[in-house]
DNA sequence: ACCTGAACACCGTTCAAGT
DNA sequence: ACCTGAACACCGTTCAAGT
């Protein structure tokens, strides 16, 4: 499902007996809510550990840092977004090319969008980590799912579909997040995602073969 | 020149003498110089002290808080990258969006991948910040200048110059940072700095009245 | 006007002791 | 097999004392 992840960055041991999962889930979910309650400055093993409602060394035994807590709340928020993307290319297999890129647009743009408070923090929260891996590995999820859909266009083919994918990823990938980060009004917003769309559109136009 | 910060991330006071004034240099040097060597987790106001030479206290004094310190490193380097973006598009007014467009993406790549450490660093170092208002200053400043540059175009008016303007800085900006983020190949880099200036093209293309 | 560094509150992480 | 929490090393920040 994903690349082999650093080895300090996984949970420690996986979970034996039932309690051991309840709590292993109990952690992860106090993390989310401290970090959005609190902030990532706020964010204290201390505070998490009282939050899940176990002690710091319990916490301790299921991650070997502080860090493996954002690691995993990474993983599992880019594995879903990796999910919705999957969906959505498969159900586009032989689609024209404009409903293709309206629809990739669209559902990213909804699964960022969806919970503003989580993207924003998971952003913020990526940061001191060594996250490489888990960036390359949904690169590569959604890479392989977009071009077998755009592969399959009823409409078009490409000379060169690995870079024409490429290049369509990292500007709708980079473009939700630079607009995120400005904290637009919502209009303009919204403008700028249809502009985005055209955008795609003509570029792909033009590298028809 | 810049949008008035939250004061509270403002150095505490301006310095009076010229031995302060080096002391403040030495200071905000030291810290790009641990960022670089030590990483951002290792970044403590105990080592950029003594790599200033000078105590803790005394950065305290200029600095009311270690997140000062990398507010001020940024707004240094986005000062700096502002600049550049102005001089190109005052050099450029008149010329053609085909020349207008390659040189935008140019001279933002250029200076962003000038000193790759550095970038990368300050991109990781803005995420405990309140750096919205740094943010929206660097935005400003460049969309002030593009927009001019883009209206004097010789070759095509917009209908919407504003939100053409909007787009084209979010798709730029935010694809150099995914590129950056992702560490790919250096040639396919490359190839997706041209397939960007491609894609812009096209979209002003499509974008006049 | 500027500088020092010991002192304080807090944080990440460990580990001997428990059930 | 899992959990506890006191203990340790370190960090951000302050402030009384110095030049």
């Amino acid at each position: 499902m994903t690349a082999t992840p650093p080895l300090h960055l996984k949970p420690r041991k996986r979970p034996r007996q039932a309690r051991a999962t309840v709590t292993l889930d109990a952690i992860l979910e106090a993390t989310i809510q401290v970090l959005l309650s609190e902030g990532l400055h706020r964010l204290t093993t201390t505070r998490v550990a009282e939050r899940a409602g176990v002690s710091v060394g319990t916490m301790y035994q299921y991650f070997p840092h502080k860090q493996a807590l954002l690691y995993a709340l990474n993983e599992r928020y880019l594995d879903i977004v990796a999910g919705k993307v999957e969906t959505a290319c498969l159900e586009l297999r032989g689609a024209s090319t404009p409903e293709m890129v309206e629809a990739l647009v669209a559902t990213y743009w909804q699964a960022k969008t969806e919970r503003r408070d989580v993207t924003r923090a998971l952003y913020r929260s990526a940061v001191e980590l060594d996250n490489e891996a888990l960036i390359e590995a949904f690169a590569q999820r959604v890479d392989a799912a977009t071009t077998a859909m755009f592969g399959s266009a009823s409409d078009a083919t490409y000379d060169d579909l690995a870079l024409v994918n490429a290049t369509l990823l990292a500007v709708i990938f980079g473009t939700v997040r630079n607009v995120f980060e400005r904290n637009l009004p919502a209009g303009l917003e919204t403008d700028i995602r249809k502009q985005l769309t055209i955008m795609c559109l003509c570029y792909l136009e033009t590298a028809r073969v």
